[in-house]
DNA sequence: CCCGCGGATGGGAACCATTGTCAAATTGAC
DNA sequence: GTCAATTTGACAATGGTTCCCATCCGCGGG
């Protein structure tokens, strides 16, 4: 039923990207990233291949202040982001407390189908010298 | 400097609109509400004078999954959101511990100026049904 | 090794929420 | 009432993302 996605050259070039990356980026500045290494890759087929990528629990979305849908490889299991606005650079963050607490909150107000978002944005270290 | 905003018939009929509501909405919903109450407003002017209501934290405003901004007239201080993905009911939530918590995170990884963003969504009661 | 099917690609058009533009209307101070 | 400054609104423009569809190519079968 379901076929097995093909290993095709793009999709290659896309996880490949994802590997190397430390932090989010967005659908362009991949797109933008894989033409600069040579690997040039149509701007669909970046977004069809991420959103599968994401859609299969592969890799990590999120969307910033501006709308834009941004993609990390990160560990599997459920965790949040500390992220920094200005080089998108990425902390893994376990909030087990936090998770009990929003599905409490949820059943005690016989809501079903529930799902929460957390995401902390600051500027790092880094970027803020 | 800072002048005063003006009282508009517009800018009366879009409050009005968010006074009545309970949940979230869109812009757009919020210019058909307005177009149906006969109070009919520009759409430019529903998303100049709710992006002011928002700047100047008089509403909330938060994006849903399909990128869209929705906005609510809601209670001072800060509280986050449980919302029905179906009928935009909302529940106003207060979690202390969940805010000390990110706070430390993000200073602990030497991050500054640091936001965070909590919503949860599900289904309603009534809209499971 | 060659064929052929069907998924994958890519370039441009289409979408859609939102923002910009600017002349005309309205507000509020005097 | 006058007048300057703000606000409005119809429409164009923007920008990220998705759709369309002719072409391409991975891959299993022969």
């Amino acid at each position: 039923m379901v076929s097995t996605p093909r290993n095709t050259r793009q999709r290659r070039a896309v996880a490949a990207i994802l590997e190397d990356l430390d932090g989010f980026a967005s659908a362009q500045e991949i797109h933008d990233l894989l033409r600069h290494r040579g690997e040039s890759v149509g701007l669909s087929t970046v977004y069809r291949n991420l959103q599968a990528l994401s859609d299969s629990a592969e890799i990590d979305a999120l969307r910033n202040d501006d709308g834009e849908t941004l993609y990390r490889q990160c560990s599997t299991g459920h965790h949040h982001h500390l992220v920094c606005r200005a080089c998108g650079r990425t902390v893994e963050v376990a909030g087990p407390t936090v998770e009990r607490w929003a599905d409490s909150i949820a059943a005690e107000h016989g809501f079903v189908d529930v799902a929460h978002t957390l995401e902390i944005f600051g500027t790092c270290g880094n970027c803020a010298s």
